[in-house]
DNA sequence: TCTAACCCTCACATTGATGTGAATGTCAAG
DNA sequence: CTTGACATTCACATCAATGTGAGGGTTAGA
């Protein structure tokens, strides 16, 4: 397929995939005329990396993260130098890290949505799909008071 | 405490915790002087900061997002407006897509990393050893030049 | 008092991921 | 042949997160 294509059943801009081959993240062929020539599996190609872009990781770490995620890797066993393994190692951990902080905040939120959803009323009332985490802590609900900010405590009204 | 030793203890350029104020994510008081006065727990503050940031979060979500982790909740739950929450369970589902796509990656690559430890060891390239696992494409090993990683593979994506 | 180590603000530079547009080539359909 | 949709490259613009430095206060210690 070409770039319009491949663009559009991933959502992702023209330029975008123009850049990724830039970076060495995705090269499609050349037909004779010069276009792009994608082949079926980059679109699951393109959106693992928008995936990874996405959760913070560069297109340079990318670049070298990629030929591990997709299957046969056999194939790339042997190319694999030490450097490369140390850094695949430094950012496996670091992407745990990332996890970590994700989930811990994520689940906050939960609690936090959940708690405003149990004492504010379901003004906002959106039933499925939200998968009941645990319970967050006690509550006692004040009056709205967006004012003194010490150095913590941002107001969410703001 | 101030902006030095706040710095210090997380590691953070003074220039991010002046910016980080900037974005509306910190608020330190301000002594006679006009320095920044930092509190304690500023600390935590700082380092959940750069966490999100690392994951991937701008700060103008980051902003949204700090008032409903760690402390009472309870304190910001009536000034929510059914905007901030919609914002918050996007931003939470978003999150959940991010913990998905790193998880898959980070156990693809550790699996990876283990593989190659299995197979040859990180030696300089070498395919003495061992297969592995199933080989159904050709095994070309060029000498330790990242090869440009031709547009195939299909994925793990989303 | 001088100096060093802090702090301040202001402002421009840089990098990575994007947006956008100009100038042009290719190709199918009217 | 012309038009319109698509493609190309090139290049500059933007935005967020940072780096860096100029120019200048404050404060503690020699």
């Amino acid at each position: 397929m070409r770039i319009g294509e491949l663009s559009e059943r991933t959502g992702t801009p023209r330029r975008m995939l123009r850049y990724y081959e830039e970076q060495g993240l995705l090269v499609p062929g050349r037909s004779a005329n010069g276009y792009r020539e994608y082949d079926e599996r980059c679109v699951d190609r393109v959106l693992q990396i928008r995936g990874l872009l996405d959760s913070g990781l560069p297109t340079r770490v990318i670049k070298q993260v990629l030929p591990c995620l997709n299957q046969p890797r056999a194939i790339h066993v042997a190319g694999a130098t030490p450097e490369t393994i140390a850094l695949l190692e430094r950012e496996r951990d670091r992407m745990t890290q990332r996890i970590e902080c994700l989930v811990r905040s994520r689940d906050a939120i939960s609690g936090y949505v959940e708690a405003v959803r149990r004492a504010g009323g379901p003004g906002t009332g959106e039933a499925a799909g939200t998968p009941a985490l645990h319970a967050p802590a006690a509550l006692h609900a004040p009056p709205a008071v967006p004012e003194p900010a010490p150095a913590y405590d941002l107001a969410v009204s703001a």
